[in-house]
DNA sequence: CATCCACCGGAAGCCGGGGAAA
DNA sequence: TTTCCCCGGCTTCCGGTGGATG
């Protein structure tokens, strides 16, 4: 391998595809976009919100706002590791995993499990940059970041991966470039290129966050033989990263076999160590802007959320925004407490755009049931009878249960629903209850911003329940 | 303790939309 | 333009399930 050391540019940092698309970007921000990502760990600087420019018009005036740092709060940013907090052994221990590729040897592989917000995509990202910044001269690493929440089915993970890796500098000049498309090619196809584009390094360490949405696991298996089956001469080294504790262990037996690693299992935050991680960015706030009981209380909401720290960054940097938008000069309590409310809010909004108009329907038969019947707990026979009445009263396509059956799958999946199996005995049968996690009222608002449903009145739904 | 019910959920396959290559 | 392929949404089919009941 030729010109040096690591061919990712800055500009295309590990940052880019990722939670960075998981930040669901509340609608509570203010004006300014989300920041360049910044992938060297140092804060960006104070004067980046643009305030070096004059502005004339008074519509677009420059407040002072209560962040000096914003970049620092978003959910993306990789810190440098003394502001990442209580992971030192988990650093320690993916590094010594990545060593070798530093000298353009194999990497070995890793799985890690822990809930959300517990810094594993953090962490896996943070020593995947320092791995790739220290590498050996003439040491080509390359190396990517993959939401499979985003890309879930085998061709989609190729693709981008290699769409990843395929930087033009690569190249020698007279050489082609790889196409790599992102769809419409056989599937054998898109591994080839993907293995040409590969072999133009010597190592390379491809990070797969949420790994248990996969479609099918095939792709893990190829991806981790590639070496040995002779596909490519680089190296391959797989951070998978997923929250379902034994979903390593429910691998099929082939993929298994062929993906050893070491495993890791992340701890949640404890309330302390989230207060740790909010103060050691508190900086990303002006000066004395926040009052005392902001970071407490932002880690009390996220301690509910056993210890994520991903959301009390939301909370934290949203709090912030609510104060910003309202021109306020502090921080304070009832900011923090409102931004709670709009993210949930958000969150189920997030989760509605884009699914099919089955899914808002099905929403809909669900929040009619919890608001308007006596029961905790609604079965999926009731629950389809009420999404039938309300298919048919605004004269839409009624799927069929088993369908209906996968969409109430993912809203559970989704934590829009907890749903518990109930067996009411001989002749009872067996059924799965579901109940709202949500407010009902929210759900109803949110669901009826869509044309679709304006004409349901809240009032008509009584009928449905 | 076998039975029974009514739903559960995996598997397979269909269909229309959309993209790439020949 | 045609052909090939992927993909999400959907249906049909069917064996599996488990605790109150008789």
């Amino acid at each position: 391998m030729s010109n040096g050391t690591s061919t990712s540019d800055e500009s295309r940092d590990l940052d880019s595809t990722s939670s960075d698309g998981q930040d669901d970007r509340s609608r509570v921000q203010t004006s300014e976009p989300e920041g360049s990502p910044n992938e060297n760990g140092k804060p960006p600087s104070s004067e980046g919100d643009g305030q070096q420019f004059k502005v004339d018009d008074p519509l677009f005036s420059q407040r002072k706002g209560v962040f000096q740092n914003k970049e620092m709060v978003r959910v993306g940013w990789v810190p440098d590791g003394d502001r990442i907090v209580g992971r030192d052994d988990y650093i320690s221990t993916i590094s010594s995993c990545l060593n070798d590729a530093v000298y353009g040897g194999a990497p070995n592989h890793i799985s890690i499990t822990g809930k959300t917000g517990t810094g594993k995509s953090l962490v896996s990202r943070y020593v995947t940059r320092r791995a790739v910044n220290a590498s050996v001269e003439d040491i080509r690493i390359g190396h990517t970041y993959l939401d499979c929440s985003k890309s879930s089915t085998e061709v989609q993970v190729i693709s981008t991966i290699g769409q990843q890796l395929n930087d033009e500098d690569i190249y020698d000049e007279d050489e082609d470039i790889v196409k790599m498309p992102d769809t419409g090619l056989p599937k054998d196809k898109f591994y080839k290129r993907l293995w040409q584009i590969l072999d133009h390094y010597d190592s390379a360490i491809i990070i797969l966050d949420e790994v248990d949405l996969l479609k099918s696991d095939h792709v893990l298996m190829s991806l981790a033989k590639a070496v040995e089956s002779n596909d490519t001469s680089c190296q391959i080294g797989i951070i998978a990263i997923s929250n379902q504790i034994n979903f390593f262990d429910e691998l099929n037996p082939r993929t298994k076999s062929a993906f050893q690693t070491q495993e890791l299992n992340f701890d949640p935050y404890n309330a302390n160590q989230i207060q740790e991680i909010l103060r050691g960015r508190d900086d990303a706030f002006r000066d004395g802007v926040l009052t005392d009981e902001v970071i407490p209380l932002v880690a009390a909401f996220s301690a509910q959320e056993h210890g994520d720290a991903r959301k009390a960054m939301r909370l934290f940097r949203t709090a912030g925004e609510l104060a910003d938008r309202e021109e306020d000069d502090m921080v304070e309590e009832d900011h923090v407490r409102r931004a709670q409310d709009a993210l949930e809010k958000d969150r189920f909004r997030d989760f509605l755009q884009g699914t099919p108009t089955q899914m808002k329907a099905a929403c809909l038969s669900i929040a009619a049931k919890s608001l308007y019947s006596r029961d905790d707990y609604i079965i999926t026979g009731e629950l389809y009878d009420a999404y039938q009445q309300i298919t048919n009263a605004i004269d839409m396509d009624t799927i069929g249960i088993r369908r209906f059956r996968d969409i109430l799958d993912e809203m559970q999946l989704s934590q829009v629903i907890e749903t518990k199996e109930v067996n009411m005995g001989k002749g009872g049968g067996r059924h799965n209850s579901h109940r709202l996690l949500h407010n009902p009222e929210a759900i109803l608002d949110i669901v009826m911003e869509d044309s679709r449903f304006g004409d349901i009145s809240k009032s008509s739904l009584k009928r449905f329940a």
